[in-house]
DNA sequence: AGCGAAATAGCACGATCGTTCAGTTAATTC
DNA sequence: GAATTAACTGAACGATCGTGCTATTTCGCT
């Protein structure tokens, strides 16, 4: 390896630490240079730009971001267990509240929401990928038996995202115990609301298909 | 009404808008005098320093909040149609993705959660209040006998306010049409697991009663 | 060892940040 | 309307930002 390359990686390391406590906003090439002990000009070289070392900063947390989260769910056997191993895995990450490090999803969502750009760009990119992710695996899970058959992946995914959220929220910010520990309480209920279960069948007792499993119409906007 | 307190106001107006873009860490005092055409001093000397004026501007936005969606919510009659109402006024607040403003307690929760001093301070003490406020209408809901007697309010507003996070993610980062609607379709499902329906007594059939009613037992540690 | 290329340092630039302060204009009070 | 106070301006400060430029150091290869 290169010494450009390694220093390059340095970089991308110590960017990643200061992007997931002040954003990808408050990155800074002075901080990233003064943590290296090496110019500013040094850093800077290594990208053409500021804007461009935030979305190879925002790539790499994304890699690793799959690396450690989905990656290793692909080793379960299809459905239920691979979506339930991301989930936990996603937890995980969000449980470390000593190691102070934010979501740069989580962050990004509002750093970027009404910034248009490349980088706003990249950040729906990268969320939408590992979300079609998610939702294979959902899919997958439904289309094995694991859930019923009327149940809505996407609206899943969306809940099940907000429990993270929630979590994140309530873990970080008001420092909360319990959060984590909701936010499993919620999905495991989530997911009890939508699973196929043996001993009842699909479509009998209207009492056991909660609302929730319906479809929500794509015809249907939201702007009204 | 004095002068000074008018430009004060015009100020507090200005940074509200900027806050809700750019966050309050990317509120700027030459951005308000700016938009206003006057002075940075001058805009200065109204809050004694920009921390002040942070602050100051969080206290409006939280006022605004609440005048926007709790106060209107009290004219409901007690327990569900309340908390109804309360998360109705939030989505609509959600929906206006044309006036790009995004919602500083979900920007600031991003920003500030590893970031400690007086702003911090001040947005997990305004977050708690509201969050009181709604917990208070849980509560009657329950007490009115509109919630089962084993719901847990506290584990119902962690997802209700994942489902806000959720659709402010996806209406505003993602763009998705769709985001309200499913907020709306998991609160509605989320009423419904834990409502005490007429027909249905409380403790009798195990099916209809899913396993998120329970209470998280208060001495469970999420870090373990 | 020596040479070409790659990597890094050093310095300067214009901009913008929050903040201070002396001076000027405007509003309020008598 | 004059006196007093409040409100505001303008210029300047030191810091820090991203970026461009020119040395200088260091690496990689023959």
């Amino acid at each position: 390896m290169k010494k450009g390359d390694q220093t390059r990686s340095a970089i991308l390391g110590s960017a990643l630490d200061i992007a997931s406590r002040h954003g990808l906003e408050g990155l800074t090439i002075g901080a990233i240079a003064e943590r290296l002990e090496m110019s500013k000009s040094g850093v800077f070289a290594h990208f053409g730009s500021r804007e461009d070392l935030q979305i190879a900063v925002l790539r790499e947390y994304a890699k690793r971001f799959v690396d450690d989260v989905f990656f290793p769910a692909l080793k379960e056997k299809r459905g239920l267990p691979r979506l339930e191993v991301m989930f936990e895995r996603w937890m995980d990450r969000v449980q470390r509240v000593d190691i102070p490090n934010g979501c740069v999803f989580v962050s990004g969502a509002s750093e970027y929401d009404d910034r248009p750009g490349p980088i706003r760009d990249e950040m729906v990119a990268v969320i939408r990928s590992w979300q079609r992710e998610m939702l294979k695996a959902a899919n997958q899970a439904k289309s094995v038996g694991h859930l019923r058959s009327d149940a809505d992946p996407e609206q899943l995914l969306f809940e099940v995202y907000g429990l993270l959220l929630s979590a994140h929220h309530d873990a970080r910010l008001m420092r909360d115990p319990l959060a984590v520990a909701r936010a499993r309480r919620g999905f495991a209920r989530l997911l009890d609301s939508c699973r196929k279960h043996p001993a009842a069948d699909d479509s009998s007792d209207p009492r056991a298909v909660p609302p929730y499993a319906t479809f929500i119409p794509t015809n249907q906007s939201a702007f009204s």
